[in-house]
DNA sequence: CTAGACTTGGGTAACGTTACCCAAGCGTGT
DNA sequence: ACACGCTTGGGTAACGTTACCCAAGTCTAG
């Protein structure tokens, strides 16, 4: 086996077969215009040499790709892995490739992607980067680009698929009202995206719906990056440590969840009995957790979905809805009973 | 803003500098040949126009795409997608994309992937699929290919980057035995990837040097997918069910592990009291699980750092050694203690 | 003053496809 | 016998790049 034969094009298996690269063309994409035997011979050919299509002509001559971009901040998390897996999934089912970008919530890195996207000249993206803006001089062409769990700056153009974040907050706060608590902590990232940022308006709303005042002492923001959850189960040893005093958790997310769960055990703090806490996303984390964690449910195989349905539109010319709102529901497990 | 603006192309850019499509050419790769001046006015065209290079067109001139292909059973599960964090990092870092494709173990799957990428004529292959082998005919052109975590069946061509999977499963069970356990089940899917059926090797080495018998029942199987832990919560449920006895459980993977826990403390089984457990790949579950897991580490992000550099040699053209094994160790945590 | 070298830039043939237009051969209806 | 249409297939210009070759102008050395 030659190590470097360039694979066959066309026009080789044109000569093989004797007919015109046309007539290859034509074979291959079923057009018509050529006989039964002709089939029989190109097909033999392409077979016998293995021979693949070219791609990158391919989309070069039609002008796309058939590959997709997707910019997601940390393909580590639990969330955005399963968005990622049945985004691909759905692409694939119709016929495209998707190029993944971890961009770490970096703007700068944000930038650089969608650039190196633009480039490749993919047919479409699907965003699940914050705090990233392009405006068209950085979009060239206009690729459709939808955004999935963030919500763009240029909101009255971009499609976006987003959770409930808001009604969220607020049932997971008001849940944690119910089951008694009067000092809620909310522990978030210092610079979140907008969808985090609305979890916290529903834990504030929540809190003021039953008269109880909104102490910024209990707001706890995590440095950096939120990959692990060290971050979490090291601030919160820290805000234990030095005195705060609460009854109730509710974090922005099942990572910071579980750091935090991890905190109040080494601190010797019973968990549902001295402090309670809900966590957000139900990823696989809240199950394994002990005590399990209450946790307020997305559905990311069908935002993932959604999404994709919407930015095929948009490659079709089907005009879509801007907003596509996924509802959650709030599961109850042990860390709140 | 035209919504369906095509992309301004280098011969645009060409005609508003007023030179030569050859010369645009030459100053956006650097290529001496031009003067100060014509550099600024073709630079400042290209800003002011938002020109962004066609890779389609560079790809099929030069015949190379800068883009990788990456197939990966599921992202969802913490190694995997550690793994595929860092190896898009390490890829980007040297100017290539990555294209995902999460086969599920499926080899019908993997087929038409490879298919795919092969016709995108992406430069190299990362493959993390197992029982799938690609003959001459299926890799047109020689693709450069590189497996990870999985033995390619044409051993001899292929290089791989492993890590100690019979050592880790030794290990794993000389620990059992050491703290005391006798009956010592292995946990393990029904038709294992090479890698793992290499940790079943480890566990029976282990168990006949301490003269203990490798009992056939104590060797669960588990149906279908693994991919959430429930298929093993359940599997071991029923064996327990069933009066299965054993005090000690090896698994094959720290999803399989935090499965079993919970099946033992579903059954009022302590753990590591009458059970102990050990898992492998030392994920993120593991700390998360109570009581934390003992696990075998394995270091996903070496692994993918040298698959990295083992393809792009490949590439280059530079020999590489066909094997590369990373080591393992063992990380003891409450479930054993 | 002129030959040669160096600098700057243009022209153009690929790369592997597809889409369009054209042509040859054959059958059919009148 | 002829006009016409259908079937089958060839030729070729793009698509947006890069690499090569060539040319005109400028500079330098003799």
């Amino acid at each position: 086996m030659a190590k470097s034969s360039k694979p066959i094009s066309m026009r080789e298996v044109a000569e093989l077969a004797g007919v015109s690269i046309a007539t290859v063309s034509r074979v291959i994409n079923d057009n018509g215009r050529f006989s039964e035997e002709t089939r029989k011979r190109v097909e033999r050919v392409i077979e016998e040499n293995g021979y693949i299509a070219n791609q990158a002509a391919k989309g070069l001559r039609e002008a796309r790709t058939r590959t997709i971009g997707m910019i997601i901040p940390d393909i580590t998390n639990d969330f955005f892995s399963t968005l990622a897996l049945q985004a691909e999934r759905a692409f694939a089912d119709e016929g495209y490739s998707v190029l993944i970008c971890n961009d770490a919530n970096d703007a700068e890195r944000g930038r650089h992607y969608l650039r190196t996207l633009i480039s490749k000249r993919v047919d479409g993206i699907i965003c699940i980067s914050g705090r990233t803006t392009f405006d068209e001089h950085e979009v060239p062409g206009n690729v459709p680009i939808v955004y999935v769990d963030r919500f763009p700056e240029r909101a009255d153009e971009i499609p976006r698929v987003i959770s409930e974040d808001l009604e969220g907050g607020r049932i997971a706060t008001e849940h944690l009202i119910e089951r008694g608590c009067r000092r809620i902590a909310f522990m978030t990232g210092t610079h979140s995206a907008q969808s985090v940022q609305s979890r916290g308006i529903g834990y504030a709303r929540a809190l003021e719906a039953h008269g109880l005042e909104a102490d910024p002492a209990l707001r706890i923001e995590l440095e950096g990056r939120v990959r692990r959850f060290r971050e979490a189960r090291e601030t919160l040893a820290g805000a234990i440590a030095s005195g705060m005093e609460f009854d109730g958790i509710f974090a922005m997310n099942d990572v910071i969840a579980v750091g935090a769960l991890l905190a109040l055990r080494d601190a010797g703090i019973r968990v549902p009995g001295d402090v309670k806490v809900v966590g957000f996303d139900d990823s696989i984390y809240s199950s394994i957790a002990t005590p399990a964690l209450t946790s307020v449910r997305r559905f990311p195989e069908q935002m993932a979905k959604r999404g994709c349905d919407m930015l095929l539109s948009l490659i079709d010319g089907t005009p879509v809805e801007l907003e596509d709102i996924v509802p959650v529901e709030l599961v109850v497990r042990e860390s709140t009973q």
